[in-house]
DNA sequence: GTCTATATAATGATAGAC
DNA sequence: GTCTATCATTATATAGAC
């Protein structure tokens, strides 16, 4: 019956994840939204109620794909070769991925429960990488787990910009993700800081975390 | 003669980046801008122009500010105790973070040339860092610096939902910003991935590239 | 420099036919 | 389910007085 080709209200949910991901929400209007998925912009209306409503929907469609079992492809890993894989065949996950990323900027009640549930799924992973061995456990998990939540966040929300400067479109080409994961396997793999400069750092911290940042490590990008 | 309080061109500038800052570009209208500079609507659009040539001075008075010597606290660094006293005393600086944040999000023009120029400057403050002994080095230190950013970036931009997480309202609050700066020198110190994992890993990435990622290490957060 | 009053365009949403 | 036509509101921006 209706299986054969997407019906107006899907083919809006999509449209508007892709725009409000691109554009953001504010930036987007319901005529441009009905345009991108040919129906009128009543349709938009009749179908969600309002253009909030239609946001409430995406919300759901976007946090339904994270509790299923490819969800890591969006959240993020270490394994780009098998996210690229993935990612070729479904592309209607890079516009999630970016809606995601929009959603987290807003601020509002939806992005702060989706933030948060990024947190408990990362603070996990992360205690189990621990159990296996994996992972060197932390002082303080749910902080640790939170700021690489913020950090990975930023890498999605900035991916662009990111791959922009190193010569490509966007952080999913290989010639820049293969860059990025590099760089970034040094720094998990073996911090940033040297040697000489942790030993100075814990003597500062322990000792002179009063004064006032004389001679502290200072680097720009560090948080 | 009119040094002693702020005329009207410099207060609607400071409203500006506080509320572009805060609630975004599109999220603000001229008229809310004219409220809370207590001037006119029509003020604003005489001294700039329109609201887009409004965000231009905003882009043109915080890149300004980058440039200056205090630039770091805003860029960030992981002396949290002494930028608490800066911003303590500046609290303007702090709008402009907010405001910072926003615009590298945008993703237009103006947000590239920030995201570029702030990676330069991250650039060369690691190979600085490098050569004193500080940082280690990097095989890729133009992707490392893309990556410090687009992190410190995303920090910057969900500090209020970490902080939330935390137990605080802002990422500048003492009880939050410890926490935060104690897990990203553990990372920063000794890395992520705990010793075995790094061999294992190390041993994939070299023999078993093109294996879909069984095994691999994988965890939310990494990018 | 600053205001009041207003023009003009775009927006989200509705009514009602098919 | 889907459309056309339209309403009411808000937005940015202008004109011209002080």
């Amino acid at each position: 019956m209706r299986s054969v080709d997407q019906q107006g209200e899907q083919r809006i949910l999509t449209a508007a994840i892709d725009l409000f991901g691109r554009q953001g929400f504010d930036g987007t209007s319901v005529r441009q939204l009905a345009d991108s998925a040919a129906v009128s912009p009543a349709l938009v209306i009749h179908h969600f109620g309002s253009k909030v409503g239609l946001r409430e929907a995406c919300d759901e469609h976007v946090l339904g794909f994270l509790k299923s079992e490819r969800a890591n492809v969006l959240l993020g890993t270490v394994d780009f070769d098998s996210a690229r894989g993935y990612l070729a065949e479904h592309p209607e996950v890079v516009a999630m991925s970016r809606y995601l990323s929009q959603a987290l900027a807003r601020g509002d009640l939806a992005s702060r429960q989706l933030f948060n549930r990024l947190i408990d799924d990362a603070r996990d992973n992360l205690v189990l990488g621990e159990q296996r061995g994996m992972i060197r456990p932390s002082a303080d998990p749910e902080a640790r787990a939170a700021l690489l939540v913020a950090w990975s966040a930023g890498l999605r929300l900035f991916g662009d910009l990111v791959a922009e400067r190193l010569g490509g479109a966007t952080l999913l080409e290989p010639a820049v993700s293969d860059r990025i994961a590099d760089v970034a396997l040094e720094v998990y793999e073996e911090g940033l800081l040297s040697a000489d400069s942790v030993r100075r750092a814990m003597r500062g911290r322990a000792d002179e975390a009063r004064r006032s940042g004389t001679g502290a490590v200072e680097v720009e990008s560090a948080p």
